[in-house]
DNA sequence: CAAATATTGTGAGATTCATCACAAACATTG
DNA sequence: CAATGTTTGTGATGAATCTCACAATATTTG
């Protein structure tokens, strides 16, 4: 797949046309990351905005002593880095490369001219961030007014509505990230997770099968925990 | 002051020229709100983007026992209804005047034409929502991994930032909010409000007169808590 | 300025969860 | 397939903090 097909499949590029596609596409390098690797480091200063071709990543924030926040899991065509481009503050989060990652980079310059050029990207980004920023109001709501298990079931329902699979009503994601991890999404302890993961399951709720869970009536969950 | 000063102020017009600015100024609308009156509520669909030209406003999100998370308190040439404008989903969060409120309005479609027009307008409010999506990451990480004392202190923060003064390296943010909003703010419940203000008062950290409170050595105190 | 209303302060008990400490299950590797 | 490392499960405990119930102040209003 060419540097300008995987440019197609992203939202903010949808409206242009394949010449100009082409012509962004050209500014772009591709970089490879392993599981595990630091893509950005928190106190480094915003020079590139990334979109990912592969894999996926995750945007934390940690605390002085080690503690993780997972602010969000991003994969293919979703991208990152524009927050310091934008606003020339410090970088506020660091990316990790959750699996093996393949990502296209555009320097500072070339994606600030992109949106002076084509305001279309420029309201395009606008409405991603404001998604965003949606998602992130929602998260402080959930934090400051549920308890851990809703929490936790709010979780499960992001997860599901960005790689879950739907089968009758039922939604099956694949591969669910580490107890651990989800901890770090949902403000809680990994042991938490784990008790909250089998109280659901008693519940009839959700059904584990190793790390890939089956949520029972996926509309009726979903409102039960908003 | 005329539509058109208002609006000088407003970040994201100041890279405009006068002619454009009046011509903005001219399609925009003036609207008064008591203290208390609802501003926007959560199901309405948005069609209008507004500006502040006097008052404060609090943006909320209140689950259905009634309970309430303060998002942010909105202040002069802040702005707010852009979110659904943009991304076309219903609006996320009500907005409530805090006392007597004074703001301008644009109809969705002269908003969206606006940003068409003026790329630059585009990229002012690119900057603005990174900045606001910075604060809300900041806001969760402080949720997930912060104790009651942290959070308040941090709230304390921020009101600072927004509406305090400095003299000699100290803080006093005049007309504190009730302690039911503070909480509120910080995810907390008011009676930890009262405790912990007492709390940090005897630490020799805050002072507290009537509705006013001075914070010591300001730089210190937001190491402290960050 | 008295009365009524709103806000803040504070003790005591109940509750939720984080934490610690292992055990069990699962996965990976030589 | 040991054996070594990771991830998950689970009991016990204690700390943080929410909640409830008032008392004490402030503030507003007739």
């Amino acid at each position: 797949m060419s540097k300008t097909d995987h440019l197609r499949n992203v939202p903010i590029f949808t409206d242009l046309s394949d010449s100009d596609l082409n012509r962004i596409a050209s500014k772009m390098v591709s970089r490879d990351y392993e599981k595990g690797q630091m893509i950005l480091l928190e106190e480094s200063t915003g020079e590139t905005f990334f979109i990912m071709t592969s894999g996926t990543v995750k945007v934390t924030r940690l605390s002085d002593d080690g503690r993780e926040v997972i602010l969000a899991l991003l994969g293919e065509s979703d991208f990152f880095g524009e927050m310091s481009l934008l606003d020339g503050e410090g970088r506020s989060a660091n990316i990790v490369a959750n699996e093996d990652a393949e990502v296209m980079t555009l320097s500072r310059r070339d994606f600030l001219e992109c949106l002076e050029t084509y305001p279309k990207i420029a309201i395009s980004l606008l409405e991603e961030l404001a998604v965003r920023l949606r998602k992130s109001d929602q998260q402080i709501e959930s934090l400051s007014l549920s308890d851990s298990e809703q929490r936790i079931g709010i979780t499960l329902i992001r997860l599901a509505e960005e790689r879950g699979t739907i089968k009758r009503g039922d939604v099956t994601v694949q591969n669910l990230p580490y107890q651990q991890d989800i901890a770090n999404m949902a403000g809680t302890s990994r042991e938490t997770v784990s008790r909250t993961l089998k109280l659901l399951e008693d519940k009839k709720l959700v059904k584990r099968n190793g790390s890939d869970i089956n949520i029972f009536n996926f509309n009726d969950f979903r409102q039960s925990f908003s």
